[in-house]
RNA sequence: GCACCCGUAGCUCAGCUGGAUAGAGCGUUGCCCUCCGAAGGCAAAGGCCACAGGUUCGAAUCCUGUCGGGUGCGCCA
């Protein structure tokens, strides 16, 4: 057995070892169920109720949340199948009083105070001690609030961060790092096993890498680094790829000191170019003996990949999180193999040979295209020439193998599939990656399905694609030369930001200054990337990096802390357990408190389509929907007073408190005991 | 050229899969800390939802076209 294989034969006990763990422990695990929370057990309740006395069948109502100011109203019950029937006219002749006969009756007395109607609308006006009550539950609930079975059926592997080893982490790095890891966390929420896996390019184009570290290593600055040496050898490849191949001397004096520095023999573009030749066949060589398991190769490779991870944890580190299973293309390659030969055989890949080439541009005729544009795609056609491809609908074709035989990251995208059915089995693959990577996916899923290795269904694909970090000066987005250098120097600089502001207080530990400002600081990052649409594009100062994390303080993490900070404040001060909202008899919840509470009552909803949607916006956007209508609550309604404390407003503290803390977590943010 | 995403307040964006008077934040202007932590709150100003058709009782939302912006189109990942 050669050295890779039994590296991999190593690292695969190891991830079925953590399956198993993680699959006992997701058993145990017992969460609320949705159905049994408040406001879905009434929607439930008005839609069983108005379908039976409708009586010809299910009615699905929409019901909402609405304001009472504006609409006066908590929640409209909206009816779209009678509407359709003649409009809002008929609707309110025929269908309207029956549904407000019932809605005000004895049936309904514990949850609606009152039903109004104006033109087609049903407004419920929800009953005082139904929303106390509820805010009651949700104190209750603690920690397990928000959390629900919606998923509980599902395994999700959520594929995110991939950075790639012996290459800068960039800023595209950070927003998938953190939309996988707070998908994650929903998917887990809604109860849902879930395996966050970190794929790592830590195979093709190593050759290089391998072959480089040798023949540029009396040439390295003797202080840099081993890491560094990695980072360097890339650079000086992507000059070469440019400059070298082209037989080109390099304008830029930066490039030119590069390849001055690196290839001393060579003064001009012929020489490079002849340098550039040996390298890439030297480079070949080396990844020849790599991919066959030779010991000497993989040794260094192995330490290579652990250089990289190390860098890569500094980066885990400040955003305070790790990812369950890092495992790289080097563990699928060979499975992507085997597929590949396995398909060939089958007949559902095949050998792209001239024959067939000449065939589909022939076919071409038949689509009556533009000149220019047969051209091209005929000129697409030929270039495919040699190498295995998998034939998709509409005459694509997907390359899964180069004409000389090597694997590219198509064979090993489609080997990891197969691997992580096989050992993980789930039910939904999300891959976090961005939009730049929307064609590829869209194939790859589409030849995995013409491979066999999804039917029917199972597993279900997702790419679930980001916008770029823009530069908010000129809107272009950002190069990973730009951006790259300070991902960890930006987080620290926000750290550091965040710190200073807290100090001002003065009233805390240093510990509980550090460990607040770096939850501010995470959690500005988390709401910057997540407030809006993820298919955006974020906008980011690159010049002035004060500004930047001033953004990010603006974005709402920090909104939202110190949101949940005022309610623990109250509490804190308080200090005795609040009374029961049970034996509080004489209370009274007015307009903007109904506002809160029914917005608190929406979380577990919010929480489960934010994860059946991929779509973690859909919460944030509606906890700072939440904490805005608390603020002006904390402002207007005070708790505490000389008087003592008011017992209802005390309960619906504990659950705003509640619901905000746990809402965070499932964002990646955690509130600090104290700010 | 082909494919995909997007045009809503000065700027950045919501608008929950077709329903009420289109909403936030930033910025601008003016207020509010002897009072549960002001990283907060209150208020004002600001809109032909790019444009033109269509479907519908009803359109910012769905369909078609036009104009304008963005991204992707490697035997790289």
């Amino acid at each position: 057995m050669n050295e890779l294989a039994r590296r991999n034969a190593l690292r695969r006990r190891e991830v079925e070892a953590f399956r198993d763990e993680a699959v006992a422990a997701h058993r145990k695990k017992a969460l609320p169920a949705l159905a049994d929370y408040p406001l879905p057990r009434l929607k439930a309740r008005i839609a069983d109720a108005l379908s039976a006395r409708w009586g010809e069948g299910r009615l699905e109502p929409q019901i909402e949340t609405i304001d009472r100011a504006q609409y006066g109203g908590d929640l409209v019950v909206k009816l779209p199948q009678l509407l359709r029937d003649g409009g809002p006219r008929t609707f309110i002749a025929k269908h309207l009083p029956w549904i407000v006969e019932l809605l005000e009756g004895p049936d309904f007395a514990d949850a609606i105070a009152r039903v109004e109607t104006r033109g087609m609308y049903v407004n419920l006006i929800l009953a005082d001690r139904w929303l106390l009550d509820g805010a009651q539950a949700v104190a209750d609930l603690g920690s397990s609030f928000g959390l629900s079975d919606a998923q509980a059926a599902r395994t999700f592997l959520v594929d995110y961060s991939s950075p790639n080893v012996a290459k800068v982490l960039h800023a595209g790095h950070i927003r998938s790092t953190i939309i996988g890891h707070v998908l994650s966390n929903l998917h887990e929420g809604c109860g849902a096993l879930v395996y966050r896996v970190n794929h790592i390019n830590d195979f093709g184009g190593f050759g290089f890498t391998l072959e480089g570290w040798r023949r540029f290593k009396p040439h390295f600055p003797d202080d840099m680094a081993p890491n560094a040496r990695l980072l360097e050898i890339y650079r000086i490849r992507r000059v070469m790829e440019k400059q070298g191949a082209a037989g080109t001397w390099p304008e830029a004096e930066e490039e030119a000191a590069l390849v001055t520095r690196y290839f001393p023999d060579a003064r001009d573009g012929a020489a490079l170019k002849a340098a550039w030749a040996d390298y890439v066949a030297a480079s070949d060589a080396r990844f020849a003996a790599l991919e066959a398991g030779a010991g000497e190769e993989v040794d260094l490779w192995a330490l290579m990949v652990e250089w990289s991870l190390a860098d890569f944890d500094l980066f885990y580190d400040a955003l305070n999180l790790r990812i369950d299973l890092v495992l790289g293309e080097s563990f699928y390659f060979e499975a992507g193999d085997r597929l590949i030969d396995a398909s060939l055989a089958s007949g559902r890949a095949l050998l792209y040979t001239r024959e067939r080439a000449d065939a589909d541009i022939a076919g071409l005729d038949a689509l009556d295209l533009q000149p220019a544009e047969r051209e091209k795609r005929a000129e697409a056609i030929a270039k495919d020439i040699g190498a295995v491809v998998v034939p998709l609908e509409g005459g694509e074709r997907y390359v899964v193998r180069r004409a000389d035989g090597r694997s590219i990251y198509s064979t090993r995208d489609l080997g990891a599939i197969e691997v992580r059915r096989d050992l993980l089995d789930p039910s939904d693959l999300s891959y976090i990656v961005g939009q730049e990577q929307r064609v590829h996916f869209d194939r790859l899923f589409k030849a995995a399905e013409a491979l066999g290795l999804a039917e029917a269904g199972h597993p279900r694909f997702h790419h679930v694609w980001f916008g770029f970090y823009v530069d908010a000066k000129t809107g272009r987005k950002l190069s990973s030369r730009d951006s790259v250098a300070n991902v960890n120097q930006l987080l620290a600089r926000s750290v550091d930001y965040f710190r200073a502001r807290t100090a001002e207080r003065g009233d805390q530990t240093p510990e509980e200054v550090a460990e607040a400002a770096k939850q501010l600081a995470v959690g500005s990052l988390v709401f910057n990337d997540l407030k809006q649409d993820i298919k955006g594009s974020v906008d980011i100062d690159t010049t002035d990096l004060e500004a930047t994390i001033a953004g990010f303080e603006r974005s709402g993490g920090a909104y939202m802390v110190y949101t949940a900070c005022r309610a623990r404040s109250i509490l804190r001060k308080h200090g005795a357990e609040p009374d029961r909202a049970g034996a509080i008899a004489d209370f009274e919840i007015d307009a903007q408190e109904a506002s809160l509470l029914l917005r608190l009552q929406q979380i577990p909803e919010r929480v489960a389509a934010a994860a059946e949607q991929l779509n973690p916006t859909l919460l944030i956007r509606h906890l700072l929907d939440t904490a805005s209508v608390y603020n002006s609550y904390y402002m207007r309604a005070p708790v505490l007073t000389e008087g003592g404390a008011n017992k209802a407003r005390l309960v619906i503290t504990r659950a705003v408190n509640v619901a905000l803390v746990n809402s965070l977590r499932l964002c990646h943010v955690e509130c600090p005991p104290k700010i």
